[in-house]
DNA sequence: CTTTATTTAATTGTGTACAATTTAATAAAC
DNA sequence: GTTTATTAAATTGTACACAATTAAATAAAG
């Protein structure tokens, strides 16, 4: 029947299923990342790289929710490994330009094999995946303050 | 029209907006939970235990989808703070019951308001709120293994 | 009964995440 | 031109999250 608790239960959240399945899928990435040697965040900061070739840290941030804090050790170790260069903008020191090196561009050829691979990683119908992904995609054009974009 | 690498484009990825949207639901809470000092993780933990009173941490961490290496020091954080007592099974010592205390039963009462305090924190139509609700749930019940409950 | 295997938490190490502060550079105000 | 405010990254501190290992207890096999 439902008592004066009921909103505190797990099974009544909606947040609760987000949250755990947004991790158990990144956790499904990892075999293939591994492969590449690249972390899921570590990989999602190269996603953007590849598409724009050269982006600030701040630019990175609003794109990918994600602050400093998070961004600088993260575009460190791809510094490391040398997929991407860190350069100070010339007409503005205070901002880091982030640009894809020639081995970030070739690590591209085989990182393009794993979306595909992957598509087992989210269980769900057809039908639901589209569903899925138009509601979340909305949810985030409102994140990112698009929301007139309907 | 798309190229060869249309697949790496993060607008084309479910996983993305599915890890940014869950994040963020996670952070409008913070207000929230700061109201009664307690983290998201530790606010999980206390919902499972104010609808069961008591359990492990292997039950704890097959609810959550955590491992002890997560569960541990929450737990501990959570019998500092008083909501929960720690003590082995007496009939097989290797086991860590969990079960919430009298202060822990006492902070229900504040925390069954904050559902309806959070309503809004995930900016969606109800119509799109329930099928993200369902879609969502469906994908845990695999996750869990009760894919036979369709 | 003793050796071996399994199970449960705890621990260790790495990598995020994010709030809050700091530092340096640039812009604005005076 | 100097002070003040703003901006962009980096840093610091806290809290997960999880893989891998360890330690202790129990169960199974011999």
């Amino acid at each position: 029947m439902g008592d004066k608790f009921d909103a505190l239960k797990l099974e009544n959240q909606l947040c609760f299923p987000l949250y755990v399945c947004s991790k158990e899928v990144v956790k499904r990435y990892k075999p293939f990342l591994d492969e590449i040697g690249l972390t899921y965040t570590q990989y999602i900061v190269m996603m953007v790289l590849w598409e724009y070739r050269e982006m600030n840290v701040k630019e990175l941030g609003k794109y990918l929710f994600l602050d400093s804090g998070t961004l600088t050790p993260v575009l460190k170790k791809l510094e490391q490994k040398g997929y991407v260069a860190r350069e100070r903008d010339s007409s503005d020191e205070r901002v880091l330009n982030i640009a894809v090196t020639e081995k970030g561009e070739a690590l591209k050829e085989t990182a393009v094999e794993i979306p595909a691979k992957i598509g087992s990683c989210i269980p769900l119908e057809e039908q639901d995946a589209v569903q899925l992904f138009q509601i979340l995609h909305r949810m985030l054009d409102i994140f990112r303050g698009n929301s007139s974009l309907r």
